[in-house]
DNA sequence: AGTTTGAGTGAACAGGTGTTCACTCAAATC
DNA sequence: GATTTGAGTGAACACCTGTTCACTCAAACT
């Protein structure tokens, strides 16, 4: 046992650099490990779910003792919801990156399937908790996830209202176009993680193809319906 | 423990009419036990998942001993794998109501909404047991509910090559377009499953009004694109 | 009638679970 | 320099976990 320092290991491995070099204030550890608890939990439940992991495995992988986690966080529901947060930071990150779309992209659609490609990578481990969690977490995780989500399809129907004729358009029915646009990214993403990385390509023309249809439609809808 | 006979209890509550009086075979009894844990099952992960479901909860629900459960199921996830293929069967019953739908309907959208929302209701355990454990099931699990859903798309790009002009719809286009339309009803489904009753009507709105955007769209589609 | 079969039992195992408690000892405050 | 604060420790608790084993005893087969 005379391994163990009493500061905590931070990851799966041990510390490359030499642990007594860095002078840290109080704050800046708690927040290290923290950090720690975080990273550890997007980790070890990849494949399985929140509601099958046990905060003793959580501290395990951090490296600090059980009663150590409750300095953080009450309860592995918590935690989730703390992710669910952070989670959500990488995703709106990614909407900022889809909406000052990249010039050299000719059109909204494949600059947007690019970004999204690029982010469920980057940010694999905060897409895969969503996709997951949302409906497979703990209750309140669950009811955070949903509600973010709509935050998500009400701002993309704030965008599309600035896009198109309002005559033709009503709220409800933008709305309605957002709700099926952001399932069908949210299948999107499911599919890419899901997938052999030789069938992303396939899957992105998939999701490119099926925005083109939906712009289709959109272009030739009239809200009095399918007249 | 003089309450406790030798025949399984058979669900959560204790039986009603005389346990006696039933003269089974061998085999009457064996799949009544089996079809008593796939039933407790279904409850106790409804709000969880397969993963975080403990052999001994599953036992304790049907009122068998941990070891009798190894009579019918190899682990969890063999049973999870007898799950998946009783509620695709579910599903597959749904499909086929849709395809001989309802004549006093008049159009295909009004009525294969109709014929979801009843089928989310009347076999609601399975339905949430297939959105939740595609995404957050044991990997075998995962694997062979992504294989079912892999099939029912390509059943319905085969019924809409029957009804689409094969001049501008490829193979291809349709494989996307059947994708698109079952990504559209997983998500009408989880909504339905996870929102209050009361607004379950707005769902069912919005689903058609999806359904009517992407035929909108099928309609004026052309496979070189856009234009 | 006698034998075999097999669904279900109950005890035991080695180990994992969340939570409590009194504790250390270095950074932060006085 | 003395005191307070609080992140982390380690033992202990009562309970739950999957799997093993030898067993019962009624239905099914010979």
């Amino acid at each position: 046992m005379e391994r163990s320092s009493r500061r905590p290991r931070v990851a799966g491995g041990d510390p490359v650099v030499p642990p007594v070099a860095a002078p840290e204030s109080r704050g800046e550890r708690k927040e290290r490990t923290r950090r720690a608890i975080l990273d550890a939990t997007l980790e070890l439940c990849e494949d399985s779910s929140l509601v099958a992991l046990s905060l003793r495995q959580v501290t395990k992988g951090v490296g600090i003792v059980p009663t150590a986690f409750y300095r953080h966080f009450d309860s592995i529901e918590d935690l989730g919801l703390a992710l669910v947060e952070e989670s959500f930071a990488s995703l709106r990150e990614m909407l900022r990156d889809v909406r000052r779309s990249d010039p050299t992209y000719q059109n909204i659609i494949d600059s947007s399937v690019k970004v999204l490609g690029e982010h469920v990578h980057s940010q694999h481990d905060h897409f895969a908790f969503i996709a997951r969690e949302r409906v497979a977490g703990p209750p309140a995780v669950r009811a955070a996830i949903r509600h973010q989500i709509e935050l998500v399809e009400r701002e993309l129907a704030a965008d599309l209202a600035r896009l198109t004729d309002p005559e033709y358009w009503s709220t409800e029915d933008l709305q309605v176009l957002s709700n099926m646009i952001v399932t069908s990214m949210v299948g999107t993403t499911e599919a890419i993680l899901s997938a052999r990385p030789e069938a992303e390509q396939a899957i992105a023309e998939q999701a490119r193809t099926q925005l083109r249809m939906v712009l289709v439609g959109a272009l030739h809808w009239r809200s009095t319906g399918l007249g």
